[in-house]
DNA sequence: ATCAAAATATTGACAAAGTCCAGAATATCT
DNA sequence: AGATATTCTGGACTTTGTCAATATTTTGAT
């Protein structure tokens, strides 16, 4: 197991570390998690590493696109390990919940502007904002509707 | 002018304060605009405001829907005044520029997922990621292409 | 296996963006 | 005008993330 993941990072031009092992296991095991997560998670396995290997990790992962940042509002940075189906993301503006959601195009960007103003332009971006079920049965208890 | 300004404060339901007014106004006239940048403007014409005073002004502006949040990556939060009109946005990933782009359906959510997954959505948020001209350019001095 | 060079991790300080708190000041409504 | 609700101020604090110097590990060639 962790043979497929060693060679994703050599395939890359990484070096194998523990760190990175750790790092790209959680979130591949999260979607959607944090760099704060991804740290109780690695120290948990390890034993013990710094916050700061924990962002180089994510950055570096970042870079070489082995993982994805995504940066919803009101919430920290996220990652998330599927890389390369340009799906989307569905996000409850109440408790901040992430959901996929896949592209009806597939390949990025499946959208373009009506003007992109001499922009070159390699992706679109969509999120979703709505509440969840979960948070929608709570406000409905609220206003005993 | 300010009465303008001013209305659009009581029409939401606020009080009209000269903090307010200064930082609608700022948002108003410079779409896309930083907490900080807002703040520079509103010391510069009241001549003293708080940094608590810009934010909560910013915040309460955005819960009544007055102005309108973007948060892009690796850029702090930026404010615009132009709501209601569902535009979105392009942004350049090498000098984080950003552009309005109009939206080809107008009313919100112009765009629906395949599955909603029992989510309510109210809005469908679609970022442009690309390159802006004046970055191609330089891009392609350093490749002489 | 071993060693040197390059890449990576650790530690601790630092920075940016934004929030919390308590008391003082201000606007609105009657 | 006065009562009340709201807002502003100033400072401490939190969260998220980066920088820089030093130590350690990985890799590829002996």
């Amino acid at each position: 197991m962790n043979k497929d993941l060693s060679d994703r990072l050599r395939r890359h031009g990484l070096h194998v570390t523990a760190q990175r092992l750790a790092v790209l296991r959680a979130v591949s095991e999260h979607p959607h998690i944090t760099a704060d997560a991804v740290l109780d998670l690695a120290q948990a396995e390890l034993g013990a590493i710094s916050r700061q290997a924990i962002y180089d990790a994510l950055n570096t992962l970042a870079d070489k696109n082995l993982i994805r940042r995504i940066q919803p509002m009101g919430s920290p940075t996220r990652y998330e390990a599927r890389v390369g189906d340009n799906h989307h993301h569905l996000i409850c503006r109440i408790c901040g919940r992430v959901e996929d959601v896949d592209c009806a195009v597939g390949a990025a960007p499946c959208l373009m502007p009506s003007d992109a103003m001499g922009y070159e332009i390699d992706e679109a971006e969509v999120i979703y904002w709505g509440r969840c079920p979960a948070c929608q049965a709570q406000a409905d208890m609220h206003n005993q509707t």
